[in-house]
DNA sequence: ATGAACATGTCCGAAAACGGCTAGTAGGCG
DNA sequence: CGCCTACTAGCCGTTTTCGGACATGTTCAT
């Protein structure tokens, strides 16, 4: 399923590097690492700097890296998953900030405990990094196994969030 | 095979050092220095201070060491280890009081007369330091070579067996 | 269409390492 | 020669380690 035809997108320059926000009529649809690994080819969506709900993603992504915010309050759109990635990023959402969970735990509570592989590959395709918190999905040994936008991202992620207030 | 999960616990201070007793449904199922090799991890049974069976293998402990008991009267549950380990653990309870055997011995009795060595590691794995008489097991040619709770614990044990009445 | 590659985790079997040993041998002594 | 010591090589059940196989949903390249 590919994302509605109503796209349109807008730029966010984040401490680890530039940023594309999509948006459709449903809600949020994509935040990407320009240099991430399997972002779609976004060159064809019309731009749109002065979308609402895009200015208020950029504004919270802002504020998350600011450590002011630790959970995201905006209208989501994952229908361009299917039905078994739906139910992964649902899981990741459910993660909260500052903590970890393992892709075994992921893939359990995605109600597919045997498809654990599956599920790291599901993880991989998250659209909406950061928002969606697939860097919150560590190896069941703790290890960090991969991340999309590069295992460095993922470590400062982790690390920004090991220094939040929820923590402190 | 681990421990039944009816597993209750409780402490006996020797002359040699403090010892954790265990009993199960079948009978008394550990006796430990708390400081020795192979211990199980006992933290997590529950206490049972006024425990019948381990009041009286306190008891029975006690007269030991006082030098006035020559054989221990218990109901005992060696179900935790291997059939192996049973049978070698068997032998032992037939070394009399002020006696000792040798690994050979102890292993050709087993049935096994050629597991010598398997033997060794059996009667290191004993789980009822004292009450089944481990420390009575010495090389062929006398050398004490080991004991779990320490060779200066060994040495005391048959010291004080080799100083009872049938002795005298 | 078909197959391979993935941001994994669990299970099972084989293989190796590890001992609370011992009998046998080789070499040092008087 | 005797005697003793030191070393070696087998002995074998248990524990630990390691490698492979497998399950699963999608995507991308043939």
């Amino acid at each position: 399923m590919p994302f509605a035809s109503d796209i349109r997108q807008s730029r966010f320059d984040s401490p680890l590097g530039a940023m594309v926000l999509a948006a459709t009529g449903k809600g949020l649809a994509g935040a990407w690492f320009t240099d991430q690994r399997h972002a779609p080819d976004w060159s064809t969506w019309p731009m749109a700097p002065a979308d609402a709900l895009l200015h208020q993603a950029a504004k919270q992504l802002g504020e998350y890296f600011a450590n002011q915010r630790t959970r995201f309050d905006l209208m989501l759109d994952l229908s361009a998953g299917t039905a078994f990635q739906q139910s992964v990023w649902l899981q990741l959402l459910s993660i909260g900030h500052g903590r970890t969970s393992s892709y075994g735990s992921v893939s359990a509570g995605a109600g597919r405990p045997a498809a654990v592989r599956a599920t790291g590959a599901a993880v991989g395709r998250n659209p909406l990094t950061i928002i969606v918190p697939c860097h919150r999905v560590v190896g069941a040994n703790g290890a960090l196994t991969g991340y999309a936008g590069g295992l460095q991202r993922k470590i400062a992620l982790l690390q920004l969030e090991s220094l939040s207030p929820s923590y402190a």
